[in-house]
DNA sequence: ACAGCCATGTAAGTCGTTACATGATTGC
DNA sequence: GCAATCATGTAACGACTTACATGGCTGT
């Protein structure tokens, strides 16, 4: 593929596990050229211009089958998102709920948008996946597409966990708020803006 | 508190919902204190050492407050060991559990250490909670406790998650291995090694 | 001609990791 | 005296973001 083309793939499509913008796309491609992971050709594109595509290269496959088989490290946690609600009490209840709906709307696009990849995957049926199937044997492609498949599944389930988590979160909002009022109105207290 | 203590919280309990190391820590503490958000003081210790301890200032606290209230982009996905496992066919089945199993133990750790650290904010029995319960209004201890605790659950369910998800995988691993294995004993093929 | 897309870069700056470096204090 | 821990930095490097910049191609 060209730069471009990747780009477009990380930028369109919310399917990706992965994100880079072009800026940091095309510099990598030309790292990767100058250790001879990928080869560059230069595509004529209209009468003038020339666009370069890339394919991986033997070293570049050799390197991605160490890179999968290695063990990493597991990421630690951060999450500015559960960072924030560590700290809510600083803000409003009405800031608190906008946060969590925030969130609770944000991943169930992701589970749409995902439910919808992986029954594509099912299908066989998106470009990427075709032209990876085409150079694979046969008796593989099963393999390719369960991982894939178990990949986004995981990823539809993680995100049902955030809907639920920011659920919660708001009705845990509501519950705060009726039992500070509640104190107001029993204890008969001046009782504080709920931010300070 | 010191940098220091600061880089012990992160680095010594897995409790924390973020990270960083020291060298990260001491320049950003001059950054704030630059910034005004934060005030230093020189603090003996032993005879002839000192170490500066921090104390967050009026201005500081309300950039927090800003911070917690302002809405963020939510953080594109962004997970090696899923991205890894989208490629899981270029690895051998038994690289491919490997992963996995080191992903569950990683979880289930995660997921032991969250759940002791939730019964302890419900007992309100941590040194950091202590000293935030200290200076705040008794009306908002509730509020204080269960947010904290709602994001503490909320990884605790991720955690499970993430080892639900784990143990999927190696099902499927064991699957796709019976899978090969009949497709060589019936079909009578030579078989390719599971790799490549 | 102009808009919208294709295509490819550079630059400045922040964030984060890993390694290098130093010295004081406390308890045994 | 020595080890462990307290305490505080700097440096190099890589990853990532945002903004700046440029120009060709395609269809209307």
């Amino acid at each position: 593929m060209t730069g471009y083309q990747l780009a477009k793939q990380f930028d369109v499509s919310v399917t990706f596990v992965w994100h880079a913008p072009h800026s940091q796309i095309y510099p990598e491609l030309r790292r990767l050229e100058a250790d001879g992971l990928v080869s560059a050709e230069a595509v004529p594109r209209g009468s003038r211009a020339t666009k370069r595509s890339y394919s991986i290269t033997e070293a570049g496959r050799e390197e991605l089958e160490r890179w999968v088989a290695e063990v990493q490290p597991p990421a630690r946690e951060r999450d500015a998102a559960y960072l924030k609600a560590t700290y809510f009490e600083l803000a409003s209840f009405e800031t608190a709920r906008r946060q969590f709906e925030t969130h609770l709307r944000h991943y169930r696009n992701q589970q749409r948008q995902w439910e919808e990849h992986v029954r594509q995957l099912e299908d066989r049926d998106t470009a990427l996946l075709r032209r990876r199937l085409e150079i694979a044997p046969e008796e593989t492609h099963d393999a390719i597409v369960a991982y894939k498949v178990h990949v986004y599944r995981g990823l539809i389930e993680r995100a049902k966990h955030e809907v639920e988590w920011a659920s919660e979160g708001l009705r845990l909002v509501d519950r705060l708020e009726r039992d500070r009022a509640g104190d107001r109105g029993s204890a008969g207290l001046a009782g504080q803006p709920d931010d300070e």
